[in-house]
DNA sequence: ATAGTTTACTAACACGCGTAACTAACACGC
DNA sequence: GCGTGTTAGTTACGCGTGTTAGTAAACTAT
């Protein structure tokens, strides 16, 4: 490795100035008055030396480590089903570049939770962005009430941690009455994740809620949980299908579920729409492209998380937030699983 | 947040001893010698404490960050569509982890090259892991010469600098002798990406080598680009399909391309095997649960993300390696897009 | 008993930067 | 001539850690 790094002593030496003068004209510090000749020279031959201060420097310096952290706190298989999460990271990173912060990427299995703790402890970082906040995570709890800055992907009930999230109530209730809207009776769900998880519970909610509405009653043989993989989509279909009394439309709330749960349908000899409708949730990119094309809720991954990231930003900021929650909203996108193309 | 940050000081007050000490018993510095006595004190005083040493101060005092950067040099529509990249993350950050290292993320878009150098020259990271290179790309030459240690997610041919990759001519080979076995002899392939990518070349060279070995003549016609998305497999299948001669069998180096042809051949009516066989390349999650279910060449990406970070914290240390490149063996995965099920 | 060696530790500097406190020169009003 | 500002910087300290050189005591060896 090249040992020659440029230091603010160097460009202080090359510009005849002192140190002081150097740090305090790159980081504009006001108060402090600097005659625009050698404020001008200091750019120049900070410029020309291709000089970058030390972050480490700098943040013992001044106690900020311009990194937020981002856990991941889910399973590797719920992930890898997720590309979701991937647009997500991409809007925290994007948002953080804006701004001139980095992005520390940690995984931490939900079931070995060594722990993320000490990202913050080593002061690593100056916040954390947490991704599948589970409710009963000690560490968690721990770290807020140590005041330490989490931003949640996702919520926690009855909890003022802050979050940005999707309405995923709202849009699963909207999925629901879209095949309400179609004339279906017999609807049924198959959930993402298991019940533990508040989205998962979320989008129950909203499908319940749409039944409400329509003044259709909850058949609990119409409930089944998924587990983010097509496989489990595909079980729970086939429990749905042996019912005396089948559905003729499913809401599943996830897309990678919903098309194992196809595949149960298409085994069957079955038909889509016709004999068996489907909503799916996340329109990932192959949602357009299955056969047939799947009705599913989209979800704004990038903005969700370029906005996790400035409202984190902003907590950094300024310590606090004008409002500790912040929801998007999805759309719903019609294909041809829910309806009969013309 | 709380300001009652433990340091080494702290510590050493609380054992009765020097703050040197401390260092010295926690790093286990040898060539110094403390009575097991106190050794023992001082890592009892530093559990109780909590203590854990700060990373600028660590980081400033030792010149190693203890951070490896990863570098998305990658489109986000690449990147989305690519489960597989979630999993070398995962494996990446597993084997960090092991080691003591962070990791960050870094997404650089080949199209806006604002770079990743300040990344290195900041002093951030140890060394880089920079996925989806490109052989034009004139920082990482630069880099490269500047002495700093670097992992290639991929290749660059003619290059000396060290990666690791699967051995995507051999897989795209071992794939497309499959359909040669098969009985097929006109076989075309849609390539994953446009050419100017190494992986696109690679997998179109051991589709020719294939073909060649089977005594067969590469037909022009049948070589059609793909870019990522399920799109324009779609575009490229309709194409083959509106030739005068169509194939009998196509060779999709990407799943996710693949789904997108696949459809353009139910929507042609026709049918998968018997009309037009296919096998893919990935083994997304979704490749077994399509319809049908998709021959393709699984992955070994969260071993490839553990071997990259390896050898870089290898070359880390060590500043050399006994070989510049490791290549992967995959498995060709066989389903019923290509093979009639009994 | 004394010189030499080993044991157990500490003092002190360095890493690169931010910044509060200080200085030195000069201008101004009276 | 003198107090009061203003301008243009500089000095000096602190952030928390790693590490080398050094020291004081205890323990040999003769």
């Amino acid at each position: 490795m090249t040992n020659n790094r440029v230091t603010s002593h160097d460009v202080a030496q090359a510009a005849g100035v002192s140190r002081a003068t150097v740090s305090v004209v790159l980081n504009n510090l006001p108060g402090i008055a600097i005659s625009d000749a050698t404020r001008q020279r200091v750019l120049d031959v900070a410029k020309q030396l291709n000089y970058s201060p030390n972050s480490a420097g700098r943040k013992l310096a001044s106690g900020k480590s311009n990194t937020i952290g981002l856990v991941l706190h889910q399973s590797p298989e719920q992930v890898y089903a997720d590309a979701f999460l991937t647009r997500v990271m991409f809007g925290i990173e994007q948002a953080a570049m804006k701004h001139g912060y980095h992005v520390l990427l940690k995984q931490v299995d939900p079931a070995d939770p060594t722990g993320y703790r000490h990202l913050v402890s080593e002061n690593h970082v100056d916040g954390i962005i947490l991704s599948g906040p589970r409710q009963d995570d000690p560490e968690l709890l721990r770290l807020v009430e140590e005041g330490v800055h989490i931003m949640l992907l996702g919520q926690i009930p009855d909890s003022t941690i802050p979050f940005v999230d999707i309405d995923a109530t709202r849009s699963a209730e909207q999925a629901v009455r879209h095949l309400v809207q179609l004339g279906h009776t017999r609807i049924a769900i198959i959930t993402n994740a298991s019940l533990s998880y508040t989205s998962a519970q979320q989008r129950l909610i909203g499908y319940q809620n749409a039944l409400e509405q329509a003044g259709l009653t909850l058949e609990p043989a119409y409930v089944k949980e998924g587990n983010y993989t097509p496989g489990s989509g595909l079980a729970a279909m086939n429990q749905l299908l042996a019912l005396p009394q089948p559905p003729t439309a499913v809401f599943v709330a996830s897309d990678v579920v919903a098309l194992g749960a196809m595949l149960a349908v298409k085994n069957a000899g079955l038909h889509i729409p016709q004999d068996m409708a489907f909503v799916g949730f996340d329109d990932i990119a192959l949602a357009e492209f299955y056969d047939p094309p799947l009705t599913t809720v989209r979800l704004p991954g990038y903005k969700l998380g370029m906005m996790a990231c400035e409202r984190l930003l902003q907590l950094l900021k300024w310590g606090k937030l004008s409002q500790p929650g912040y929801l998007f909203e999805t759309d719903l996108v019609v294909r041809s699983s829910s309806v009969t193309t013309p």
